[in-house]
DNA sequence: ATGCGCCAAGTTTTT
DNA sequence: CTTGGCGCAT
């Protein structure tokens, strides 16, 4: 189970802006590093590879600027995950101790400004801030309020839509004019009413941090000009990965002091869903005129091996700023290339090969990493590792905060801080049951909403809701007199709190009537957990009104945050959630076509040259070893499909690759019957650039370079011939799996004659287990298994 | 009002 | 294979 992290961003020493700023300047920095660290004043933008020390760079000018004499809080420096900001808070405390420079995410930064200008945009200061989940909740509310026909659309495309205004720093109001795609307007008319609804319940979503602050600066010059001298040397990490509310901000604050700096590389934009503008970075020089530019092209990390296949592959897109990966390190391992039959064989050799490493190499769990495009394909490995009782850490897993009983209890910790916070009244106010069903909580949000009004307060105002019967007024009554016991202990230590309120509203005693059976991962052990992060808490943050920074916290905590380094522990998880970090050996699965460029962005080359640098992103975290990997077919909603590799293997350097097909080449039923080309793939890969190889141009047969020796069994899947393809299948018999039944006679090509003596499993996952007339008793997936029912001869 | 069970839908990436 | 939404029986 996912741990809970309790990092605290804000550092309250504020006594030592004298304390003697320790920059070992001897250490080795590079020319153009040592260029970057330096400069004070002015823009700059630096251009950072991957593995090129820029943690280390900005961290080292940080101490700089301090030992030039810089007060520590008139630099703030943004990042885009906690994680960066913490890596960067404790490098800067070896080179810098006990300085207060403010460090933490863009959102973090908002919100915090929000906390103290609150009333400047109708919230008041104990805002709560919806998550994900809680928004959506809102969204279906303010949809059925606006009364609009949703017979085309969702309450995720329209949440969609708006998010993407307010990214874009469009307001309700702007919006009404301009839009025309059918699900825009309707998104239009939700807009306001789902705005109007965040202020009523004192809300604010993720989009709003940054969309309030970025009004804010821009409506009122001298909070602008405030900030702006406040925060007179501003750093940006991965500026690849704004958007254009952040893109506001900080342009906002470093009008009177210009002293921006921002880090990113182009190649690793990978939030454009999200936002991000790569033009952000793309034009950072047009933006600021006497901007400084450096960039950091020598790589620490990886091997040459690793780097080429990244440059290779990059050199595909056009949108991007043209950089060199150099290194000195040693040639190192080639980069692998292997296909499995399906992603089953996949999960199992991965292990297989970590378990093997860790007995006979000199490594360890924490060496390893697996990255893949979805969190639903760690499943497979999950199971492959426990297995092996191999250890390992899945960086999002189920999360520990999505779990009902967490959501609950903080939902309860919500409504305590902020009581106008109706999606977590509306969460907890019959759990447990207390006899307040769907129809009273219909009264009451109709009273709420023609009266603009919190569920709360119109709870409060029962007796005025004539159509209410009496009992379930009653009911309702008792919820507030609750609500209003809670209340009281809103003060106290977190844990305090959280153990009163577990009695008071019988969620403990509802827990353990409720949940009997479950063993692993029960929702009481949770709840232990959730009272142990807060005791925590409370220890981290002794005098602060901790319950409203407790709750900030959390929202604004992300999965990635939950990895941890110090953990011997072999790593899973996304290719976005693995930037920024670095491992000896990485495998990076499902490679696969329609999955790495996912099929929803295929239409669009901008998104595909997105789903290009993700790759990218993961291929460069290796440092030694990196193995990419795709199989003919793979489980989706449970069941198997056919697939092929990605059309990106096909952009890698494979003539110096090592390619690995299955080495049992066993066969197996339901053949795929397309493992032809991608359509893809007949796209013109990329038109404009020079230096774009002519490989891609050709057709997909001609486009393999001349293998050595035994190309041929190393072709992967996407390359098989049709010709090859009838081949296999004529030899291929096909069964069903249900024609195996217990008790019934079988063959075996190696084994020979046999009985099942069981069957377990379903699907892909049937497993006979065959007692062999020789003696001799195997396990077999069926699906698999060169076996055929009844007693034959096979050649 | 509650709670169970069925059916349908929809599956990217995250602050 | 999972979640969420809806309808039915208690």
């Amino acid at each position: 189970m996912r741990k809970m992290t309790c990092t605290d961003v804000e550092q309250a020493n504020p006594g030592y802006p004298q304390t003697p700023v320790l920059v070992d300047m001897s250490e080795q920095l590079t020319e153009a590093q040592q260029e970057a660290v330096e400069h004070i004043d002015g823009p700059m933008l630096i251009l950072a590879g991957p593995g090129s020390g820029k943690t280390r760079v900005v961290t080292h000018r940080i101490a700089n600027l301090l030992q030039h004499g810089i007060a520590p809080h008139r630099i703030a420096a943004l990042t885009f995950t906690n994680k960066a900001a913490d890596e960067m808070r404790i490098r800067l405390g070896t080179l810098a101790p006990g300085q207060d420079v403010w460090m933490g995410t863009f959102h973090r930064f908002c919100a915090r400004l929000l906390r103290r200008y609150a009333p400047l945009v109708g919230l008041q200061e104990n805002y709560s801030i919806y998550d994900t989940a809680d928004s959506k909740q809102a969204m279906k509310r303010a949809v059925t309020a606006a009364n609009v026909s949703t017979s085309h659309t969702s309450p995720e495309q329209i949440a969609a839509v708006i998010s993407r205004a307010k990214n874009r720093l469009v307001g309700p109001e702007m919006m009404q004019g301009q839009s025309l795609r059918a699900n825009e307007t309707v998104a239009a008319r939700v807009y306001p009413v789902y705005q109007q609804q965040l202020l009523t319940a004192n809300a604010v979503d993720f989009d709003d941090l940054l969309f309030h602050i970025a009004r804010l600066l821009r409506e009122s010059p001298e909070l602008r000009a405030e900030l702006d001298q406040r925060y007179q040397y501003i750093m940006v990490d991965e500026y690849q990965d704004t958007n254009l509310a952040q893109y506001a901000i900080v342009r906002s604050l470093s009008i009177d002091y210009p002293n921006l700096a921002v880090t990113g590389d182009p190649d690793q934009s990978i939030y454009g869903w999200r936002g991000a503008d790569l033009n952000n970075i793309l034009d950072f020089e047009k933006d600021y005129p006497h901007v400084k530019t450096v960039r950091l092209e020598k790589n620490y990390r990886s091997t040459p091996n690793i780097l080429r296949a990244a440059d290779q592959l990059i050199r595909h897109n056009t949108r991007r700023k043209n950089k060199q990966l150099l290194t000195d390190r040693e040639e190192g391992a080639a980069v692998v290339l292997r296909m499995y039959e399906d992603g089953y064989r996949e999960a199992d050799d991965i292990a297989d090969q970590i378990t093997a490493a860790i007995a006979m190499e000199d490594c360890r769990p924490r060496d390893f990493a697996v990255f893949c495009r979805m969190n639903a394909l760690t499943r497979s490995l999950e199971h492959a590792f426990r297995s092996r009782s191999l250890p390992y850490q899945i960086v999002n897993g189920v999360e520990f905060y999505q779990r009902k009983e967490i959501k609950d209890l903080l939902a309860y910790l919500h409504l305590i801080n902020n009581p106008a916070h109706d999606v977590a009244l509306l969460r907890v106010i019959n759990v447990p049951t207390r006899g307040i069903g769907a129809k009273t909580i219909e009264r009451l949000r109709d009273f709420a909403d023609s009266h603009r009004l919190p569920l709360l307060e119109a709870a409060r105002r029962v007796d005025q809701i004539d159509t209410l019967p009496a009992r379930s007024a009653t009911k309702v009554r008792q919820f507030v007199e609750m609500f209003d016991r809670l209340s009281i202990k809103a003060t106290a230590a977190l844990e305090d709190l959280v153990l009163y309120l577990l009695e008071e509203t019988g969620y403990r005693k509802y827990l353990e009537k409720s949940s009997v059976d479950e063993q692993d991962n029960s929702p009481l052990a949770n709840v232990d957990e959730f009272v142990t992060a807060t005791v925590e808490f409370d220890r981290q943050h002794p005098d602060d009104g901790s319950l409203e920074a407790f709750l900030e916290q959390v929202a604004l905590v992300s999965d990635t945050d939950a990895w941890e380094e110090s953990n011997d522990r072999v790593t899973l998880m996304t290719m976005h959630a693995a930037k920024g970090l670095e491992f000896p050996r990485v495998f990076i699965i499902a490679v696969e076509d329609d999955l790495l460029p996912h099929y929803r962005c295929k239409e669009d080359p901008m998104q595909v040259e997105e789903e290009r640098r993700l790759l990218f992103v993961g291929i460069t975290r290796a440092e030694q070893q990196l193995q990419l990997s795709y199989c003919k077919r793979r489980a989706m909603r449970g069941e198997m499909r056919p697939v092929v590799g990605s059309p990106f293997l096909m952009e890698l350097p494979r003539e110096e690759m090592r390619s690995v097909e299955p080495d049992d080449s066993n066969q197996f039923f339901d053949a795929p019957d397309e493992f032809a080309y991608p359509d893809s793939w007949d796209l013109p890969a990329v038109d404009a650039n020079d230096d774009h190889d002519e490989l891609c141009q050709l057709p997909p047969e001609e486009q393999m370079p001349e293998k050595p020796a035994k190309s041929d069994k190393a072709l992967p899947a996407a390359l098989t011939t049709a010709a090859k393809l009838l081949d296999n299948q004529d030899q291929t018999q096909k069964v069903p799996l249900s024609a195996f039944k217990q008790g019934m006679v079988v063959t075996h090509a190696e084994y020979g004659g046999g009985r099942i003596a069981t069957l377990t499993g379903r699907g892909p996952k049937c497993t006979a287990t065959v007692e062999f007339f020789n003696g001799t008793q195997r396990s077999f997936r069926l699906a698999f298994a060169k076996l055929v029912p009844g007693d034959q001869d096979l050649d």
